[in-house]
DNA sequence: TGCCTATTTGGTCAATTAGCCAAATAGAGT
DNA sequence: ACTCTATTTGGCTAATTGACCAAATAGGCA
C-alpha cells in the first residue's frame, strides 16, 4: 500500500467510522424524512441529550449532515442524500447471507 | 426508536462497523480485483500476519467476505460485489463536501 | 513421521469510543 | 438584567478495538 493509497483509504475510513453506529444509522435516516433538532432526536432515541448531542458532532464533522441555529434550537439536516446509499448497500450485504444460507441449505 | 427497530439499526451498524478500518476497505477493493491469501494480503497492506488474519475474520463474520482453503493456504474473496457500492458512497459525501466549500467560497 | 509454511488464537497493552452526569454556554423572551 | 430552555463541553468510567508477539493448529510434502 503506497502512502497515497494510505492516506486515501484512511479518508474513507473517517466516513465510514462516522457511520459504524446504530444510532447515527438511526439519526441519518430519520433526518431524510425531515430536519429534527437536538431534543426531538433525544427523544426519538431515548439516550441522554449529551449523547445525542456527541453523536451528532461526529456526522457533522464528518460531512454528513449540517446544523443550522434557528431561535431556540439547533435543527440538522443531511448534508447530502448521498449518504442514504449506505443501507441499501448494507442491506444488500445482509441479503447476500441470507441468500447464500438458503443456497447451501437447498 | 422501538424495538424492532433497534434492533434492526444495531444490524445494519454491526455490517458498517466491519467497513470502519482503512485496511478492511482496503482488503475489499483489492479482493475485488481478485482473490489473496493471507500472506498476500499482509504483503501488501504491510502489518504483522495475525493483525490481517484478525481483519479479515471481522469481514467474513460481517458476511463480507468468504474464504476457501486451497492447498497451502486460505484464499479470500467477496461474498458479493454489492458492498463495493459502499465507496461511491463514501466518495460522493466527500465530494459533497468540497462541493459545499467550494459554494460557500464562490 | 517429521519438517515447513500458512494461518489462527491467546495474551497484553495502548488508544479510542460510548455512555452518563454536572457544569458551562448561548440566546430568546419577560 | 433575569430566567428559562436548548445545546455543548469536560470529566469520568467501562467497554471495545487494534496492534504486536508468542504459541498453537493445520496441512502438505519429503
Amino acid at each position: 500500500m503506497t502512502d497515497h493509497e494510505k492516506k486515501m483509504y484512511e479518508e474513507l475510513a473517517r466516513i465510514s467510522k462516522a457511520l459504524a453506529h446504530a444510532s447515527r444509522l438511526y439519526i441519518i435516516h430519520k433526518l431524510d424524512e425531515q430536519e429534527y433538532c437536538v431534543k426531538e432526536l433525544t427523544e426519538l432515541i431515548g439516550a441522554d441529550i449529551s449523547t445525542v448531542s456527541k453523536h451528532l458532532t461526529i456526522l457533522k464533522n464528518a460531512g454528513i449532515i449540517i446544523d443550522e441555529k434557528r431561535g431556540n434550537c439547533v435543527y440538522y439536516q443531511l448534508q447530502c442524500r448521498c449518504v442514504l446509499s449506505m443501507f441499501s448497500c448494507l442491506t444488500d450485504v445482509i441479503d447476500s447471507n441470507k441468500n447464500k444460507i438458503n443456497t447451501i441449505l437447498n
